[in-house]
DNA sequence: AAAATTTCTAGAGTTAGCTCTAGATTTAAC
DNA sequence: GTTAAATCTAGAGCTAACTCTAGAAATTTT
């Protein structure tokens, strides 16, 4: 009926360490215990899981994360803050997002320069090229100009 | 003429002991030093601290940044390897980009039901919401069905 | 029912990436 | 020329997030 702590490290590759590691952080204050103290996990389990996860990549540490499960659990007054909680961490992902644009083109360019120097046998002789030049200029072209 | 490690600081926001640890571990190998010992960066190294805060925050460790600096020094003999370490970091950069936009999904269906539970009071009665109910449906529909 | 595997707890150890301290020296401001 | 601020080195300390260990108990496989 429950999945053991073995199944759900496979099925989240997440390790079984890590699991409990989480739950011994207050992560996961929901998975059960068989009469024997064996953890089984439920799919409500897992989706809490899925949520760490996704709350994880887009940059909260585990303290934000228990935070918001303290609130969950605190019940309907905690709605606002938890509403907020989503909100600013919207905003995060959008930076991030804008953050991964602008490395992309960063990178875009190095691979450019990069295959004309491997083709060209010289990093040096690459950077003389005028349309990778043109590039750079663009790329460095929204530093600050101050102090 | 060249600008102090608090200057840079400032510029870059990196604070003065990070810059020296970065030096330390072999991350700005060009940054010079004036005849009593203070550090001088020039244009060039405020070029390479860029170029570090791209390649760390497309999730590159400090020694895989020290690696490309280590080759850049080697010389044109590493061209190729270098190369291919920015295509590997492009295709991160690409998994990062799809991986932010799943997690977007799963943080806008919370926001939605969030404030639909704001404004009734409960997150009981937001979830009963056919609405949201279909949402979340289509946001598990990628869930792999094995085991 | 014996052997192998999985899980348990409590606690120690690890890694990356900073971040700070102390005491000395240098530079900038008044 | 004195104070105040910035910088230096070497090394210690810190935090987050795991990751592992040991020895016991439970479960599964043979």
């Amino acid at each position: 009926m429950g999945y053991s702590i073995g199944q759900v490290s496979k099925k989240t590759g997440l390790g079984v360490h890590t699991l409990r590691y989480y739950e011994k952080e207050g992560l996961l204050p929901f998975v059960s215990k068989t009469s024997s103290g064996l953890r089984t996990y439920s799919d409500n389990d897992l989706g809490w899981i899925k949520m760490i996860e996704c709350l994880k990549a887009t940059g909260m540490p585990l303290k934000g994360i228990k935070q918001y499960i303290d609130w969950f659990i605190e019940g309907d007054s905690t709605l606002t803050k938890r509403l907020e909680m989503f909100e600013k961490q919207k905003q995060n992902l959008e930076n991030q997002l804008s953050q991964i644009q602008n490395n992309m083109q960063m990178i875009d360019y190095k691979i450019r320069l990069y295959q004309k120097a491997v083709q060209l046998g010289s990093l040096q002789r690459a950077n003389q090229d005028k349309e990778l030049q043109k590039e750079k200029v663009k790329l460095f072209a929204n530093e600050q100009i101050d102090n």
